[in-house]
DNA sequence: TTGTAGGCGTTATCAC
DNA sequence: GTGATAACGCCTACAA
């Protein structure tokens, strides 16, 4: 039987109302009312019932956030800092899982249980520009980590181009020349895939050097198995490598770890670079030259940005923004850099 | 203007409760009417309204999750799994950071926020043995990876003392004998830290060998980070080390960097043991030995004991189970094992 | 400053 | 099978 606020009032020998207003800090309640109200409270052990002050207010302080997997390091250290930004702003995170999967990631997109929250941060992956229309919701939603799919909505973008971009002039710079490119698939889209592939192909053009497909190692899923299946089916072409260009860090880590077992040194036979900067690249034998994409800048502004859509009760509308974080190098070991840990 | 089930009833011709039963999938509903009431549904485009569903249910179909932090591997890949098997039973994972700190723990275990789930799967870390009572809540609660601290409390927990042993076992069969530990603190408690380190210590006892202190390396937090600094600690002292101990894996990931970086080789010189089994371990250079802990068990059992707790109204009293799940050795190169990635 | 009435959208009860 | 009606616990008027 739990404590209501009715039985509170009755106790303190006030109003629901008079209850409610100490609950919620409101201005106007005497101190002695407030004091008797609270020790009422504490004494019945009484608890706020969130489902009926949700349904009073029409809103939940809950936002979701959904992402492919918790368990690749990209993805747990952004939900890590949504998590923080979200609770400075007093809204609680629930994660959802899409497994990158284009059905579940509709399905986060419409599902009931969507509606138990007051807006969504969504990272998809596997959504194709068909279902950009798809994007356009009647609630607050602001998409991360891809090129915007549709004017209308809220998105906070890496510099994927500008990121490859800059690791392949330094690995260019470093005399490299037979640049492997782990990770590729779809070159063509406006994903993350693309997007660095892209800009590296273009900054090796702009070399006067042109990409050798047969450098090229296909990954659909990002992982560290599947980084090392494409190093190593690169490898066994013998086109020869002297550096290597995973599109994230899991792939370069699983592409250094086919060269250690194939006795390859790094940097000094093969440079190696990736992209996203989690923690696990500063720490790795040798350390990962990576591109830290700003992500707690990222985290910060999508929550930021849904929390502003939120309170203005805007769900959509054509005042969809593009924010663009600016990236950076991080240069360490495995391309010929300091050994500092990050 | 949401749309209602009220507006749907109207629309299909229909009472409320009519709406309520097609959406529910009772049973007694004419094919026809069934028909009709979804046609209404799709046309007006109407989605549930958890909040009131709630409310009337009294329950919210949500667990919360409290660990220390997500970017951490272990409780990523916990997280993940938990959300899997919370999934496959209907409930959607709440993920709560607790950053580790009593304080904050605590107030996970209690605040107003707690009530919006219908049950709390816990891992903690700063709690204090005088915190048992706290422990006495009135909701369904599953303490996860420590041992028990109270007995009317469901528990699951894992092998810390056996998985330690097994650990002490294999360096000194490899032949090791001057093994220091990384990430030791509190031996006392009934803390995985402690679990863990007293585990090794007296596998080394059995063995007539006594750890020397001075091969210590004492960690507050369990990161890379302060792996790296405790394992420099041991060395600067000058003590002689032909073996590692992490007390989990990044631990044990910190302390290789610092071997790597000081010229010694792994396992050659230093063989290198963690514990919990990321999946990092299996794709640095060289692998890392660990101890498995039963993972992808030890989240599933929680989220059944809870759930089941959850439908048998049964918030607490005496059932308080303790499960344990049976640890197992891994072993990589960087105790000499074979190098296949896992 | 405090009390009262009504509604938020759903589910459960019990007649029909 | 289906339909009224009363909870569920809280909040926002408006009144006192």
């Amino acid at each position: 039987m739990p404590v209501t606020m009715r039985d509170v009032a009755r106790h303190a020998g006030v109003s629901v109302k008079t209850v409610s207003n100490v609950v919620n800090d409101f201005p106007h309640v005497s101190p002695s009312t407030r004091e008797r109200v609270l020790a009422s409270i504490s004494v019945l052990g009484y608890r706020m019932n969130f489902s009926a002050r949700n349904l009073s207010l029409g809103r939940t302080g809950m936002i979701t956030l959904a992402v492919p997997e918790l368990r690749l390091p990209y993805f747990s250290e952004l939900s890590d800092e949504v998590i923080v930004a979200a609770a400075e702003r007093g809204y609680t995170v629930l994660v959802e899982r899409t497994g990158g999967v284009r059905e579940r990631e509709l399905e986060a997109l419409t599902s009931d249980r969507r509606r138990m929250t007051d807006g969504l941060i969504f990272s998809p992956l596997g959504l194709r520009p068909s279902d950009a229309h798809r994007l356009e919701v009647d609630y607050p939603l602001v998409l991360l980590g891809e090129r915007a799919l549709h004017g209308s909505v809220h998105h906070v973008a890496m510099g994927n181009v500008a990121g490859a971009r800059a690791v392949a002039e330094h690995l260019l710079e470093r005399g490299r020349r037979r640049i492997a490119v782990v990770g590729s698939y779809d070159t063509r889209g406006a994903g993350a895939g693309s997007l660095r592939t892209q800009g590296f192909t273009r900054a090796l053009a702009d070399a006067g050097i042109e990409h050798d497909p047969r450098r090229t190692g296909e990954a659909l899923e990002w992982t560290r198995t599947t980084g090392a299946e494409a190093m190593r089916r690169v490898l066994d072409r013998g086109v020869g490598v002297d550096a290597v260009y995973g599109l994230n860090d899991v792939l370069a880590l699983g592409a250094m770890r086919v060269l250690y077992e194939r006795g390859l040194r790094v940097p000094e036979d093969v440079a190696v670079a990736g992209f996203d900067d989690i923690e696990e690249g500063g720490f790795s034998c040798p350390s990962l030259t990576t591109v830290q994409p700003g992500r707690p800048e990222i985290a910060r502004t999508a929550v930021w940005l849904l929390v502003d859509r939120i309170a203005r009760g805007a769900p959509a509308g054509p005042g969809g923004r593009e924010l663009v974080v600016a990236p950076e190098l991080v240069v360490r070991e495995s391309t010929g850099g300091v050994g500092e840990p990050a």
